[in-house]
DNA sequence: CGTTTTTGACCTGCGC
DNA sequence: GCGCAGGTCAAAAACG
């Protein structure tokens, strides 16, 4: 069970019930997903998600505090396979996605963000990139890409919590419009 | 000139 | 063990 609710607008009745989740504006029509894992809604994956441990890497030894805001939850969602003698449990953070159909590539959710990469995804055309908070002490890293199947709906995955407040107030109805794209059946 | 983006190299896990 | 795919690093470039 989530601890980690998400409440969105619904694009369509209008009923507005998101409020405490930080990611709150500019939302088009979008579905949302926990950690669906490589799930394959369609024959393909649509996220290779893998679970992994994170290792220091390079002549980098960086000390890698383990904190990170561990989720009171479980982790067990998706370590699928094991829970043997001696294995080492794999901490993962777990994952929310959002499909979100729009026009716009870079998704303003209040919160600051550095693109620290961004690679060609298999089977799909556009590329994924991949985002850290730029606030200090904040670990959260976001991925966001586009589907091939459907080049308006953008997949935005997030992984971790915030540990601060947004910090950018540009919530102006105007705002808020102009990021989003209403769906219209026809 | 400080910050962010770009981009190829590097690392790791996984399947064969 | 090897190759592939995903994820990250970091130096250089671009940006404001």
């Amino acid at each position: 069970m989530e601890n980690y609710q998400m409440f969105f607008p619904c694009p369509s009745t209008g009923q507005s019930s998101y409020p405490l989740n930080p990611y709150s504006t500019n939302m088009g029509s979008f579905n949302a997903f926990q950690d669906f894992q490589g799930e394959s809604s369609n024959g393909t994956t649509i996220l290779g998600l893998k679970t992994e441990n994170h290792v220091p890497k390079r002549a980098e030894v960086k000390q890698i505090s383990q904190n990170r805001s561990s989720f009171s939850g479980d982790e067990t969602d998706q370590v699928k396979p094991v829970k043997k003698k001696g294995q080492i449990k794999k901490i993962r953070k777990p994952r929310y996605a959002f499909q979100t159909r729009t026009q716009v590539d870079i998704l303003d959710d209040g919160y600051r963000w550095r693109k620290y990469g961004q690679k060609a995804v298999k089977n799909n055309k556009f590329p994924r990139s991949y985002y850290r908070c730029t606030y200090q002490g904040c670990n959260v890293k976001k991925q966001v890409q586009r589907l091939t199947k459907d080049e308006g709906i953008v997949l935005t995955t997030y992984e971790g919590v915030h540990t601060h407040s947004i910090e950018k107030q540009s919530d102006t109805f105007e705002h808020i419009l102009s990021q989003m794209q209403i769906y219209t059946p026809f």
